[in-house]
Parts: C-alpha cells; structure tokens; sequence
DNA sequence: TCGGTTAGATACATTCGTGTATCTAAAGAC
DNA sequence: GTCTTTAGATACACGAATGTATCTAACCGA
C-alpha cells in the first residue's frame, strides 16, 4: 500500500472552511494556550495549510482573537430555574464547572501577554462578561421571588460566587467539586445575603437554614 | 571616545556571582515573563554570557525554578500588629498589594507551563503558601484576644481575604485598591465572621460595628 | 609565584516558527 | 463548457533562541 490517506479530494470554502479554521484554532489553544500555538499545528489540525491562515489572519494575535470571538458567538447557554436561588446557584456553578476550559483559555491567553494587542477592557469583557450576565439573571429571578433585594446586598456580595468560582478554578487547574460549590453557596454567599437583609430588616434568616447543623 | 564603557575588569565568582545571575533571572521574569524569558537577556542584564548561565541550569525551567526558590527564600515580611483583626487585615492586604508581582509572576509561571516541571503542589506551595502564613499569624493573635474562634469559622472563610485578593490581582494586573480592601475586610470577611460567632453565642456583633452605615 | 579553575567573550551549528512566493487543480459563477 | 477565484501543497528566506565549543585571562588556593 503506497496510499497511506485517501486524499479529500474535496476543499471546503467560504464559511465551511472559516469555521474549520476557527474551531482548529480553538482547539488549539485549549491544547497548547496561546504561546504554544502554531500557525503550522492549527493548519494541520485543520488538514490545510498555512497560507490558507495567512490570507485570513496576518499574525497569531489576530488569529487567536478571530478564534475567541467566535467561539464565545456561539457560547449559549441556558441558565438554570429551579425555583429557589440557592438550587439555581448550585446548578449554575456545576455548569460553569463543565464548561472551565473556556476560562482557562481566557486567563491563559491574559497572561500570556494577548492583553497587550486585545484591549485589556475587551479581555475582561470575555473574561467575566458571559458569568456575571448567567449570575444577574439568576439574582433578578430571585429578586422577582422576593429572596434577595439587590439594593441591600452590595455587588462584591453579588458577584462572591463567581469570583470564589474563578479564583478556584486558577489554582486547580481543574473540575470544581462539589464541595467547593456547596461551601461557596452555604457557608459564604447566603449568610452575607441573610445578613443584609437582616440588616434592612427583609425577610430575614430565610436562607440561613440551608446551612449545616454541623 | 572609543571607550564607550571601561571593562568592569573584576570577575565575580562563587554566590556573589550566582545571586547576580538568580537576581537577574527573576528580574526578567518580572519583565517578560516565562515565556518572555531567555538565556541571553538574563546574561546580558547580569553582565556576563550564556554559557556562565547554562554551566549552571540545563535549561530554561531549571534556570526559573530556582530564581523562584532563590527569591522566595530571601522574602521575610514582619506581618503587622495593630491590635486588631481588621487593622491587620488593612495592613496586611496593602502590604501584599506592594509585593503583587510576585504573585503576577509566579501565576504568569504556573500558565505558561511551568507546572509540567515543576510538581503542581509547588507552584501552589509557592503561590498560596507564604500569603497563608502570614494570614493565619493575625488569625492565631486575633484568637487569643479573643476576637475570632477558628474552631466556629470555616476554614473557606478564614481563607477568604487572601482569596479574593488573589482573584482581584488576576483580574486587574495591577494594584489592589483601598476601596477593595475595605469591601472585603468590612463587607464580607467581618460580617462573616460575626455571622459564625453568632451562632455560637459568642461575642456577638463586635465587629459589625465596621460596616459604613451607608 | 605557580597552577588549576572558571568567568566571560566569541563563534557556530541547529532547530523552530514566521511570512511569502509559486504552482496545481478544485469549486462555483456565468 | 469556460473562466475566475482560491484551497492546498511545496519551497524558501529569514530571524530568534538554543546549546556547544573554543579561547583568554582573571581568580584564588597551595
């Protein structure tokens, strides 16, 4: 046998072949971050070649920004209703758990100096935008429900959860467990909640049985 | 004038030499990052040659690892005593806020790689150790005036201003601000503290007494 | 003062990624 | 069916950093 691979013998175009691109380009990074990805290794994970990148991108920062952008356009994700805050939390933090790669990326390609090409502002923008839009939705429900007024609560209360998420996250390298998550919601975030609002004298204490009799 | 710079004409050897060159490496390690780092850089800014350096560490990780371990070994800080958690908490926090590149760098570090040589439990030793030494001294004097019992208070929130201020560093890249500080020490970590107290009929509310009355 | 060690300078081969140029043949428009 | 576009393959020049080899003279101990 002399053919190894069957050629293709097909060549994609247009949108087909851009996409193909992109997703390599991501893949990329997931695999090798921003200093370690090559024009060459995207090319043939893509089965093309690197003139076929260069005509679209004139340099790795482009790329890999083209590359971000895109794969976030297509990040939708539906953020959980179980009726109460503490269970939308935990589902909500389990979820982003799944899906920490993305973030990995985002940081990885922070440090690896993309801030300096990429607006730090827009780097931010991906980097929490997406987890601070999924947390305002579930607060608002829980707002509507009457668990939380927004008013009391200051923001560095608000967005506790997501940035303990995140900070975890950087020093594990990996999966959320679920005890952090509990800890985080139980033990941390209500009790700040059932304190203000205590404070402002709303419903208090409705959240702190939730925590472990222990 | 053909002497644009008279040769130092002294040759350093022995330590003397050795921290030069440590020094220098984590200079640009500062400057460039990881990544950013070379051989040629680190020698010229320690005024000598690449061989000087590689007759020492084979490689490039070798050649950080022990700039870290170098610099790390050399940092002392005299953790304040103001009298009280918060006061060192303020102290404290401001006074990691000065030392931030250290943190940047060794984060830089642990995304660019780093951890495949060096074992993940010590680049976490490393990036959380000293912060949690320093963190647990006010902790312990805090406890024998009687402020806080640690054996009520969850260790994820006695670890929780270091925490955030590490998510908050990540984040920004630059200096942790006051108004951060206050948030966290008078918004968050008292308030939570009380919280615990409270709970077991402890000296309850001493701290609340902090929080701006908005 | 002599002699072994090694700092520091210089040169070199090598490797790896970049960015461009050139050619062919497949895809799609008319 | 013809024509224009451009995917994809290949080759090349270039630069940056690596790691080694070689030489000299400064250093330090005996």
């Amino acid at each position: 046998m002399d053919l190894e691979k069957s050629p293709p013998q097909q060549r994609r175009r247009g949108e087909e072949l851009e996409d193909a691109l992109l997703e390599a380009a991501w893949q990329e990074l997931e695999l090798s971050g921003f200093t370690g990805l090559t024009f060459d290794a995207v090319a043939e994970r893509a089965h093309t070649s690197r003139p076929v990148l260069y005509r679209r991108w004139p340099d790795k920062t482009a790329l890999v920004l083209a590359a971000i952008r895109w794969h976030y356009d297509r990040d939708a994700v539906d953020v959980p209703d179980t009726g109460s805050l503490r269970g939308d939390l935990y589902e909500l933090l389990r979820l982003a758990s799944d899906r920490r790669v993305e973030m990995v990326v985002m940081l990885n390609a922070q440090f690896a100096g993309l801030f300096s090409e990429m607006s730090l502002g827009e780097v931010r923008e991906r980097l929490v935008g997406p987890r601070t839009v999924w947390s305002s939705i579930v607060l608002t429900r829980a707002q509507e429900r009457g668990e939380i007024d927004l008013r009391v609560v200051p923001e560095r209360v608000q967005s506790l959860p997501f940035d303990l998420f995140r900070h975890e996250l950087l020093m594990t390298l990996t999966t959320v467990s679920d005890e952090f998550i509990a800890s985080v919601v139980d033990e941390i975030f209500l009790p700040l909640v059932d304190h203000y609002m205590e404070a402002n004298g709303d419903l208090a204490g409705q959240h702190t049985r939730y925590v472990p009799a222990d």
